[in-house]
RNA sequence: UGCCUCAUAGUGUAAUGGUAGCACAAGUGACUCUGAAUCACUUUGUCUAGGUUCGAAUCCUAGUGAGGCAGCCA
């Protein structure tokens, strides 16, 4: 069965249109991308359309993708996101883009891929390259294009100006190179405390942009890096490790959103004035795909999970990969909409509806169709034999009919949808009322013939009549009632529990006018119910999908669902055209 | 108010000087043993003003609006 949800005939965008170019000129032999996460957070949606970029770029030209930690700040950065990143990137690209995926030799610091069948492998990363790095920063030195800075931040804040406004130059700009050269070694000898002394580009305190006013290259920091331990006390800053690790890994297009479009001539410049080889790398910005009703700055993730709103960030109701997972999203619907969304340099919202129409999409498509009754109401089939049972057969998926059909329990007694029965139906109501008709979807149409409450008057049973000649599949069975309900056999039906995740968020913006996205969330974005599912749920697998037929769609939850006691989580409801037209009247 | 960038239906996104199209959303109808899916149809758009051109969403100029940039974060 396919899984993969049709994509846009074949993404074209300003970003391949360069690529394609440079394929074509000859200018690039072997087109090398890369998806460079820092890692101190979760990856989430928005690195979705990231990833989908960068390898989708290397699957359609042939070429490969680099995974690399871009961490270069010790202070932010641990092994525990590292893994989570490793894991979520091969879920999201599992069975598309795999073969691009490039790791290296496990302590390989070269920026050369692993070979064929290396089985100790690991990503990429930049720390790797701290050595190289100092090494070119050292040759800035001696060109006379760096030299070392004794200004404190404050001060080195004040001299840089604004913009608007030129800044002034370091008084210690113009030190000789053998100074800089010994002071640069004295701050990697580590004779100098944090923040003392910098090493900076010499490029224009007087340039109309900031970011070439001088640019610090490298801070001293006193602290122990995730992965390289404590060999460095000074690290570089991402605009000078950045560029160079592409040139290093022989990265041919750097892709990275529009935020770091002022960082581009300081990229370009730092590479050209560098004996690298050629050709060398060039960074090209694109707008982030940024989704209404959710949240996804790495900051206010972090602040969901520390401050208990969610379970954890896998929580099915992050926005995070490992969210949406958990959640039983299929990577294929993902990828659908992180490649659909387009690529343009247009800052631009995408209505949530979008993703949720790539996940129906998927999911109608692959999802074992099974009866589940999710708020329970009796209803006794007088004219039915007590003690009998029958099997029905039920189609498994009906737009795969090679997915055959499975039997399903039928008798006297059974449980049907509370919001299937209405004592005094609105207008245009096809379900169960009194007196009234329904087809049990795959049995028969039964007619309700008495309501039964309790003293307080509450329903708790409804007493029908079934015509025993309109089982489904039967020679009599053509007889059309309007509507079609699902049941469950109560002396079969299986309990489990269900949990019925909606929107984070009912806001399409949760933080417009100012407001703290605190107050924005959704109260009942969890509901945990148990549920009266058909037997054959028991069976249910983590690796398959399943509709709660006229419900919504389910996945078995991977980390409490266990052998003999499923947790099912609800992924999305089926589209309810009915409930829209409720809340008109 | 220096530099950079962007502007096409409600929201996204195509059209690369030659009929403004697609998706989502919204609406109407058909079909339906899922009020799902499917199918058909409908509504809504080139920021403004000039210019170049036989012809401009596209090229030029000016304006307007929006965003990014002044971390020893990435």
């Amino acid at each position: 069965m396919s899984t993969e949800t049709p994509e846009t005939p074949k993404p074209s965008d300003f970003i391949r249109d360069i690529v394609a170019a440079d394929v074509q000129s000859g200018k690039v032999q072997r087109v090398i991308t890369r998806f460079p996460p820092e890692p101190n957070g979760y990856l989430h949606l928005g690195h979705a359309k990231s990833i989908c970029l960068n390898f989708g770029i290397a699957r359609e030209f042939d070429g490969v993708c680099n995974l690399r930690m871009d961490d270069t700040n010790p202070a932010k950065e641990e092994v525990e996101y590292v893994e989570s990143i490793i894991e979520d990137v091969k879920w999201l690209i599992g069975g598309w883009a795999d073969h691009v995926l490039r790791f290296k030799h496990a302590g390989d610091t070269s920026g050369k891929p692993a070979s064929e069948g290396d089985a100790n492998t690991e990503p990429f990363y930049a720390s790797d390259y701290f050595q190289q790095l100092h090494d070119y920063a050292v040759a800035l030195i001696k060109a006379g294009k760096a030299f070392v800075c004794d200004l404190t931040p404050e001060q080195t804040d004040a001299y840089r100006g604004a913009p608007g406004e030129p800044g002034k130059p370091s008084p210690w700009r113009d030190r000789s190179v053998e100074e800089n050269l010994d002071l640069f070694a004295r701050m990697k000898a580590g004779e100098f405390p944090d923040g003392a002394r910098t090493l900076r580009a010499k490029i224009d305190m007087a340039h109309p942009n900031v970011w070439m006013r001088d640019p610090l290259l490298y801070r001293i920091r006193h602290a122990a890096h995730h992965h390289t331990g404590d060999a460095w006390c000074i690290y570089p800053l991402y605009d000078y490790a950045h560029c160079l690790s592409d040139s290093i890994e022989g990265v041919t297009h750097s892709v990275c959103t529009l935020e770091f479009e002022v960082h581009r001539p300081l990229y370009d410049w730092i590479v050209d004035n560098l004996p690298v080889p050629q050709p060398r790398p060039h960074q090209y910005e694109f707008a982030k795909l940024m989704p209404t009703h959710v949240v996804i700055s790495k900051r206010k993730l972090l602040a969901f999970v520390n401050e208990g709103i969610v379970s954890g960030w896998d929580d099915p109701r992050m926005p995070t990969l490992s969210g949406l997972r958990r959640r039983g999203i299929p990577p294929e619907a993902v990828r659908a909409f992180a490649i659909g969304v387009g690529v343009t340099k247009f800052i631009s919202s995408t209505d949530y509806a979008v993703f949720e129409h790539a996940i129906r999409t998927n999911l109608n498509d692959r999802a074992l169709r099974r009866l589940a009754v999710l708020n329970p109401i009796k209803v006794v089939i007088t004219n039915y034999p007590e003690g009998q049972t029958e099997e029905l057969a039920a189609t498994n998926n009906p737009t795969q009919p090679e997915s055959g059909t499975r039997p399903i329990p039928f008798s006297r007694e059974l449980w049907i949808e509370q919001d299937d029965f209405a004592e005094v139906p609105p207008p245009k109501f096809f379900r169960l009322k009194p007196g009234g008709e329904v087809r049990l979807k795959y049995a028969y149409i039964i007619k309700c013939d008495e309501v039964v409450k309790d003293a307080a008057g509450k329903i708790v049973e409804l007493r029908c009549t079934a015509d025993l000649d309109s089982k489904t599949g039967g020679p009599t069975s053509n007889r059309k009632v309007k509507g079609t309900i699902h049941w469950v056999s109560a002396a079969h039906a299986i309990d489990a529990e269900v949990r019925l995740y909606d929107r984070l968020f009912h806001d399409a913006e949760p933080e417009a006018d100012g407001r703290d996205w605190r107050s924005a969330v959704n109260p009942h974005s969890l509901q945990v119910i148990t549920a009266k599912l058909e037997p054959s749920l028991k069976d249910a697998t983590l690796a398959e999908r399943y509709q709660f037929e006229r419900m919504a769609y389910f996945a078995l939850d991977s980390k409490d669902s266990a052998p003999g006691k499923p947790v099912f989580n609800r992924i999305i409801t089926l589209k309810d055209t009915w409930a829209k037209e409720t809340q008109k009247g």
